[in-house]
DNA sequence: CCCCCCCC
């Protein structure tokens, strides 16, 4: 089993100078522990690896992009793992492993050999967290006693990416004749942390605000954030005044840059949705240089569809890829927490899984939204998700908008919308408010679809709770004898008739009439079976056409005219959605169904949906 | 050193 392991992997990884990476060495070795590190609000876990080649060990931290390989169980206490793309830092004076490309292979069930701790230094620290006191590491980072011995982090992927990195900085050196020292080795932004002060990255802009002024206690002032991104990972950096001056103009959104002389902050991660515990603050000794080199990652999407935005939380984030359908009125708002007035706007927004969605643009830019006529395809980063209606998208001010990115989605969405989407009618989350997805007849979810025998066979209903349901089915049968019942024109109780008029208990009043609302009984079918529900007074009277006053009327007037009335209401066929709760009768337990809604049939949403559930079919 | 992300 040990020859499975590379033999003094760890002391080489640990101790070669320059360091080395994997196209130097991809070592096999064994995991003796898996920990995951307690995470800051909003950051991902992340998880610290002890790894061992059978004579040493050593720590190392996971990339976040291969935390699915634990969360998998592919990489298991006592398995095999092959590193094939790696980077070392110097931390807290350690040198700590980053793994940013592995495999995971099975491992004996036993520890290989009694593997020592390749490092006393970090067998002293052993117990520390990740994140140790700042103050003694500053004093180690004195720069004359730590420029010797910082390890170069080098990204490892693409060669063409450290070729045009190395060519790029030897530009830039040139270019500065005597303009200070080195700024330090090429870092992944996932190595990048308060504790040390050389490094240069190399990172995309994925976002850049606008410039923000602000005045408190403390005085006046203005500020940017940009949002930087590698293959490793994200940060954000924010520059005050001066670095406004400095850095705004030479930093634009979807370049690529050399970054360095800044300064690493614990990020207050309750202001930010960048998944990095760390921020970069710029100063007057940042130095930030053009690179041409596009082998750096562009922005990485992961596309919710719009049908489903159901799945995803309230106050979430997400990206939707999705063609504008409707460009709302300017407006503008007074906000509830500090009076100041907002502009906004809302926009429509339909996908291919055949679902619109509201999402509301925000200040400058509703005011400057103006892509109306041409149905623009557009690719949001990081909206926010909220559920008014249903659910509804809002734009963060870090969020992103790129219209019509040049990306394989974006020009198959086109395609589908120019030859089919353009008439196709959609299924909206509906504006009713409050009552949550799924609430409007319009939006039901497919799942939530029964038939009659489904509903039967699933024992919808059954639990202790109300449960819901929507079904096609079609009216075969109107309960007349009693279908209403005479109601308090104040709160809609049941009110009954004295010698004063009709009484109404709870508001404690005589009223000379009451209104009459349906409580109808009405059978309904579908080629699966039938069953009886219960219509209360909305969705009764657009069944039957009438108010319940009026047919209560009718009935007393001319019985055979208010029959008439129920036999007109027979044959036709709704989408009703439906509650079910157990209810005792008579000491027998029974499930009452009740409408909360009957919807005539849109035959051509219908027919979509049809044919999406035979798109479904296994054949 | 900002830090609001708003309204129906």
């Amino acid at each position: 089993m040990a020859d499975q392991l590379t033999p003094n992997a760890v002391s080489t990884v640990f101790f070669a100078d320059p360091p080395i990476d994997a196209s130097t060495l991809q070592p096999t070795l064994q995991i003796l522990n898996i920990k995951k590190i307690q995470a800051a609000a909003n950051s991902m876990d992340r998880y610290r690896l002890i790894m061992s080649d059978g004579q040493h060990y050593l720590q190392a931290m996971l990339g976040t992009q291969l935390n699915n390989l634990v969360e998998s169980n592919a990489l298991t206490k006592n398995g095999l793992i092959t590193l094939t793309s790696y980077a070392t830092n110097v931390v807290q004076g350690r040198r700590l492993l980053i793994i940013l490309g592995a495999t995971a292979s099975p491992g004996p069930a036993e520890r290989i050999g009694t593997p020592v701790n390749v490092d006393d230094r970090a067998a002293a620290t052993e117990t520390n967290d990740a994140k140790p006191n700042p103050v003694p590491q500053q004093q180690q980072q004195q720069p004359q006693q730590a420029a010797p011995q910082i390890q170069s982090a080098r990204t490892v992927a693409p060669a063409a990416a450290r070729g045009g990195a190395a060519a790029g900085r030897g530009g830039r050196g040139g270019g500065r004749a005597g303009g200070g020292a080195p700024s330090g080795p090429l870092y992944p932004i996932e190595g990048l942390s308060p504790y040390q002060n050389k490094w240069t990255i190399k990172a995309r802009v994925a976002h850049k605000s606008d410039i923000k002024h602000y005045s408190n206690q403390r005085g006046e002032g203005k500020l940017f954030n940009v949002t930087l991104m590698d293959e490793t990972g994200e940060i954000r950096a924010t520059g005050f005044n001066e670095a406004v001056d400095n850095f705004y103009e030479t930093l634009q959104e979807g370049k690529v840059y050399f970054l360095s002389r800044a300064r690493v902050n614990i990020a207050k991660k309750q202001f930010s949705n960048v998944n990095n515990d760390y921020e970069i603050m710029l100063d007057q000794n940042t130095e930030i240089e053009p690179c041409d080199d596009e082998s750096v990652p562009q922005i990485k999407y992961n596309f919710v569809s719009i049908e489903g935005l159901a799945n995803v939380e309230k106050d979430q984030t997400c990206d939707v890829l999705a063609v504008v359908k409707d460009v709302g009125e300017l407006g503008q708002i007074t906000s509830k927490s500090n009076g100041r007035p907002f502009s906004k706007r809302d926009i429509t927004l339909v996908d291919q899984s055949q679902w619109s969605v509201r999402l509301t643009l925000w200040g400058k830019q509703a005011e400057t939204f103006t892509a109306a006529d041409d149905s623009p395809v557009i690719a949001f980063k990081g909206v926010k998700v909220g559920d008014f209606g249903g659910r509804s998208l809002s734009m963060f001010s870090s969020s992103t908008m790129t219209v019509n990115p040049d990306i394989g989605e974006a020009h198959s969405l086109r395609g589908w919308f120019d030859a089919e989407g353009n008439s196709v009618s959609y299924q909206n989350y509906s504006n009713a408010g409050g009552a949550g997805v799924g609430a409007a007849v319009t939006s039901i979810r497919p799942e939530e679809m029964k038939t009659i025998g489904q509903i039967k066979d699933e024992n919808i209903g059954m639990s202790d709770k109300q449960e819901y349901f929507s079904t096609k089915a079609t009216v075969s049968f109107i309960k007349q004898e009693s279908f209403s019942y005479p109601a308090c024109p104040t709160c809609n109780k049941k009110v009954t008739e004295d010698s004063d008029g009709w009484r109404c208990e709870k508001c404690d009043a005589v009223y000379p009439q009451p209104v009459h609302r349906y409580i109808l009984n009405l059978s309904v079918m579908d080629h699966s079976g039938h069953i009886w529900i219960t219509a209360f007074n909305e969705a009764a009277e657009s069944i039957v056409g009438k108010t319940a006053n009026e047919l209560v009327e009718m009935k007393e007037v001319d019985e055979a005219q208010s029959a008439a009335i129920f036999q007109l209401a027979l044959g036709k066929t709704y989408l009703f959605q439906c509650s079910a709760k157990q209810d005792s009768y008579n000491d027998q337990m029974r499930i009452r169904y009740s409408v909360r809604r009957a919807a005539e049939i849109d035959y051509k949403t219908e027919a979509h949906n049809l044919i999406k559930l035979i798109d479904q079919m296994q054949i």
